[in-house]
DNA sequence: AACGATCATCATCAGAGGTTATGGAATCAA
DNA sequence: TTGATTCCATAACCTCTGATGATGATCGTT
């Protein structure tokens, strides 16, 4: 069996597709633009089919390099899983670890967790990214993430996952709020409240809403906020009420004017784990580090 | 990205495990035994894990090389699929098509069938491997069969697949039999008699099997047949009756001594359709295929 | 001990794949 | 229209990969 396309022209065409441009893809691969479309066009004559059109602003690929598209992007991602998992046999815990992370879970518990991966496994050396959950994941399948750290609560699709534990949520009220002096809350008691929500893409939001639908609650409108910390903010200046997940409180709950009041048991929650490619190498791996990213234990009282 | 194993590399690596040997396995790539010798080292070397253990009878895979080895056959059966998209978009129905039929169909739908495919189709080159299902099976996932023509009632697991007709058995016995004079029998009749069935492997085999079990009949002890022919000669010497799938008698049927009565509605049937591999390109080409696999139309009487 | 089989090494060479410089076609601004 | 610009293809040249055949080293067998 002759092997008829090479692994570095598939590299080029999807680079030259994703790129729009052939310099500009050339450049991605580290090699001259001629070395690129010479590579392209021994592909295409190979193949015996043309894959991009060299339409003016923009190249773009023909009907049969679409088809062939997804093909290649998948041998490419086999190959770098091969070599990962040669690597992850020969010295685990060694080796680049992409790490992403959504937006309400990165800066309460990274602080903790990344000392614990570095102290544990000082051989990876950790990228860490930050962004919302549909982003990750298209990331993860693209081969540009290794592992996620996100709520398993929303929809990911067809990914292997791991819970590491589960985060209840809490009431955050302002201090004149009638519910601020309680000790808990059940859920059915914030119905007819109106909430203060993250803005649209947040995971917490559309979990948040689904409670709310659930519980009678609603969404305040004309506001949305774009981190936690601003929630908290608007929260005590009076401007409404919220939920917060317990592992944000200790950050953003130390704010004058704000009341968080945990929920009677059994607390809504989200729970926090891990997800990472099926085919992924590094399963094992990921399963073995999973306790580091549980929260540090609080000192009893 | 910089691609760290090369398609090449990967293929002299899994033709040496396949082969247990370098000399032939570079043979069969169509090298001398250094250059193959060279790239696996190679490989090792940029992999950072040795992957065959050079052992003196027949080397084999390290721990390590097992664990890739797989992967390694997934790129290379990828690479090939991907040639082969290309050219199916470029040239529908041209190329190698590496037909896998069971013995059960072959002798008695091939001789319509394949006139019928080259007639439709003259640039298919066609290639036709008559073998058990799950041997067939296992060639269609190697990458060595691209289409099977098969029973769909056998346990096919993880493929696409089409029905293109239905193959109702009829009852075999020999003219002196009380049942050969019948025009029909009823499936329930043949509870308590003893049937000649053909040997292990043959999913027609464990069809039949399965009928006896759910009409209570039973298999006749000591004679395993091995194929459609000796069965028949047996049921018209006198040794027993059997169950024949209707494609067959016209051949198998032509006997003095034999009779075949047909089942009433709804006769036992097995169904012959076609398979190949999910992620084969080939899959709308196949689809058009079937009606080509349709038995001849019988002449009405 | 000698032999045969098998994989590694060596010296050598063709060519695959890269580079820079340049050409030509399309786009855009004036 | 024209000139400037952008972008891909081509050309000439170079480097080093991946092949070859001959030979060496090692191990099991006779």
């Amino acid at each position: 069996m002759m092997i008829v396309p090479t692994l570095r022209q598939l590299e080029y065409f999807v680079a030259v597709i994703d790129h729009g441009a052939f310099h500009s893809a050339a450049k991605a691969c580290g090699v001259s633009q001629p070395g690129l479309s010479a590579q392209l066009q021994e592909l295409e004559r190979q193949l015996g089919v043309v894959l991009v059109e060299r339409a003016r602003p923009k190249v773009l690929p023909t009907e049969a390099g679409a088809a062939l598209l997804e093909r290649a992007r998948a041998l490419l991602l086999g190959a770098q899983d091969l070599t990962e998992a040669a690597r992850t046999h020969a010295r685990p815990f060694t080796g680049p670890l992409r790490l992403g992370v959504i937006p309400t879970v990165a800066p309460y518990l990274l602080p903790s967790a990344v000392p614990a991966l570095r102290n544990a496994h000082p051989d990876l050396r950790l990228f860490i990214h930050e962004d919302e959950t549909d982003r990750l994941l298209e990331q993860l399948e693209r081969g540009h993430m290794d592992l996620l750290l996100l709520s398993l609560d929303a929809q990911l699709g067809d990914v292997a996952r791991l819970a590491v534990f589960d985060d209840a949520f809490q009431l955050a009220v302002p201090t004149d709020h009638c519910l601020a002096r309680r000790k808990w809350v059940r859920e059915s008691e914030i119905a007819g409240e109106a909430l203060l929500l993250l803005e649209d893409g947040h995971c917490l939001r559309d979990q948040v809403l689904d409670l709310c639908h659930a519980t009678g609650a609603s969404e305040s409108t004309d506001f949305r906020a774009s981190s936690l910390g601003t929630l908290v903010q608007m929260v005590a200046g009076g401007e409404g009420i919220t939920l917060l997940p317990s592992m944000s409180i200790e950050i953003e709950g130390r704010h004058a004017n704000l009341a968080t009041i945990p929920f009677r048991r059994p607390a809504p929650a989200r729970t926090i784990g891990l997800a990472w490619r099926k085919t992924s190498p590094r399963g094992a791996e990921f399963e073995a580090l999973a306790p580091l990213f549980r929260p540090p234990k609080r000192q009893p009282r």
